[in-house]
RNA sequence: GCACCCAUAGCUCAACAGGAUAGAGCAACACCCUUCUAAGGUGAAGGUUGGGGGUUCGAGUCCCUCUGGGUGCACCA
């Protein structure tokens, strides 16, 4: 559409006294279908002393372009519709679908960034509302790349701590302990604590040992935190999630780099002790939303707490020489973050860009991994498999485990990056896993449509005349598919992948309606089924590449 | 109590960053497979955008307030 915003401002610009770079930004596409193009004209009635109605009159009057079918002045806008000829041409030259044409023109090139995500606790399997994070970020870095950023992600896994300590602690007779064992005992443990608390002393002492550098302490340690990451990435590896690098917190201990950022954070006055010999950072005058900030970095013996770790951890992200730093938290991170940021920007580092998401919601309530009320990603990837597998046999007659992974992930990711990262997601398995309208599978049967039309031609599309694609169904489906590098650059800019889905699935939508309507091949004009052909081959190349930066992948045959 | 986020059709979500008549999917109703994949398409139905004020030529969108949900509020990670 940019293209055609162009087009028309230069049109006003000549008709006019007004710049056209001006008029462009003023531009805009009518969702009800008035137009093609629609400049409102009320922001210019101020300037120009003249109602709106009459500026849109004005100008309908004087422009004259032989790509015009219509131009109107309604209601103070002027309204603008081109011939579908010279709009099917236009938008299809003009449009961009792969990364390298869009990265090149849109200078990203070359740039790095990095993204932190997922960094759950070591302690168990995920549950889907931490794997939301995991989802929104892995999409994040898929956009990146696409738009030509090199992307470094880490994951900064907190190895240090109560939680792991008493897995240690609860593991200590069981050195083979298996990764899909762990979340129960972590609930048992929870639960004998009510009971015994005297255990706590035992967990607090192994901790102690742990961060003194006790070697037989560590070694156990390393063995339930290496069993928890190789369970958690083997999941997040059959979703297409991986991570550059794994940051283990306890390194700032062992190094002792905390105590070096501890020195840093004493030349501030706004550290300072506490009667019980704490290190508290003074936060006041901080936009930090709570009453009374502080920021407590250290215990009485002046061993460091998590703040102080987090605070060293995102130092050296900020001075890791990449252009922009990203980092995915939860929302009940956002206090906290900001906390960690305000000391960043003490120790004149900049923080990261901070993306925030809510909470998954089951219909019942919230999830709890003490409680043990959640949906274990690993038990929703296996039923939308199995969904998925059933609905193969029962369509196509023969089982597909790898078809059946394909529509079942694409359903779990699609179901979590659909709702925009601020709303809470509501997860209920009926919903999650259906798999008719809007869903990932519509895309990717659409996508299969596609493909078998594609297989069956026997003329080359290679150089098509899109001024022949006229029917209505024709120029919705060539909007929607001129509009994707815009949504790709929207997904970047608010780093919101559910823009994405909503765009899939208006594109998919497009051209079902369209594909439904006109016969593609065998048709008697040759030169509209090659336009055609390659209409619905650039779909299926939208299609694709929006479901590939959603990390969902297509399959040939559906 | 204080702070931040959210509230749109019975349910789940959109609405291009203030623009025209608020759109989809699911569910329910009525249709369409001798035609390139029916996991599809069409039609009808469904709304005082949580309530109330305000700003603006124009508000679902911005401000205030109330209600309801989510999240958090130093010595956990």
């Amino acid at each position: 559409m940019s293209i055609l915003f162009k087009y028309v401002a230069k049109l006003i610009e000549k008709a006019s006294d007004l710049e056209a770079s001006k008029i462009e930004s003023m531009l805009e596409e009518p969702s009800n279908g008035f137009a093609d193009v629609a400049l409102p004209c009320f922001r210019l009635a101020k300037e120009l002393k003249k109602a709106p109605a009459m500026i849109a009159c004005e100008l309908a009057e004087k422009i004259t372009d032989p790509s015009l079918k219509s131009i109107a002045a309604v209601n103070g806008y002027l309204n603008l519709t081109f011939e579908p000829a010279f709009l099917a041409r236009t938008l299809m030259d003009s449009a961009r679908l792969d990364s390298d044409s869009i990265a090149e023109v849109n200078g990203m090139k070359g740039k790095t960034v990095l993204i932190e995500h997922t960094s759950i606790n070591p302690n168990a399997s995920p549950h889907i509302g931490r794997a939301r994070n995991s989802l929104i970020g892995d999409s994040l870095v898929r956009v990146f790349k696409f738009l030509g950023w090199k992307t470094d992600v880490h994951y900064f896994v907190n190895d240090v701590g109560k939680q792991i300590a008493m897995l240690v602690y609860a593991t200590r007779d069981r050195p083979n302990v298996e990764f899909n064992d762990l979340l129960q005992i972590y609930i048992d443990i929870n639960e004998e604590l009510k009971t015994r608390p005297e255990i706590e002393d035992e967990v607090f002492a192994l901790l102690n040992r742990f961060e003194s550098g006790d070697a037989d302490t560590i070694t156990a340690f390393k063995r339930i935190v290496s069993t928890c990451i190789k369970g958690q990435t083997a999941i997040f590896a059959q979703l297409g999630i991986f991570w550059d690098k794994f940051d283990y917190e306890s390194r700032y201990i062992h190094e002792h780099i905390t105590d070096k950022v501890l020195e840093k954070l004493k030349k501030s006055p706004k550290l300072f002790e506490a009667e019980d010999g704490r290190l508290v950072l003074d936060q006041h005058g901080e936009e930090i939303g709570i009453q009374d900030p502080m920021l407590v970095v250290t215990r009485s013996d002046k061993t460091s707490l998590y703040a102080l770790r987090d605070i060293c951890y995102t130092l050296d992200k900020a001075h890791s020489g990449a252009d922009r730093d990203l980092l995915v938290l939860g929302e009940d991170q956002k206090v906290y973050f900001q906390q960690i940021a305000a000391a960043i920007r003490l120790l004149g580092s900049t923080p990261p860009e901070v993306v925030h998401y809510s909470f998954v919601l089951l219909p019942e309530g919230k999830m709890s991994t003490r409680a043990g009320n959640v949906v274990l990603l690993e038990d929703f990837m296996r039923e939308a498999v199995q969904k998925a597998d059933s609905a193969l046999i029962e369509r196509r007659g023969t089982s597909d485990p790898e078809k059946a992974k394909v529509v079942g992930y694409g359903a779990i990711k699609y179901s979590i990056l659909r709702c925009g990262p601020e709303k809470n997601v509501l997860f209920d398995w009926e919903n999650a896993l259906n798999f008719n309208g809007d869903s990932s599978v519509y895309a990717q049967y659409n996508y299969a449509r596609i493909q078998s039309v594609l297989e069956k031609a026997d003329v080359d599309y290679s150089r098509p005349d899109y001024s022949l694609l006229l029917a209505s169904e024709e120029v919705a489906l060539i909007k929607e598919i001129a509009r994707f590098e815009a949504v790709v650059l929207s997904v970047y800019e608010h780093l919101n992948p559910s823009i994405l889905c909503n765009y899939v699935f208006g594109l998919t939508s497009k051209f079902s309606q369209f594909y439904t309507n006109h016969k593609i091949l065998g048709i008697e004009n040759r030169d509209l089924m090659v336009a055609r052909l390659a209409l619905i081959s650039k779909t299926a190349e939208a299609i694709k590449n929006a479901l590939y930066l959603l990390g969902i992948d297509t399959v040939n045959q559906l």
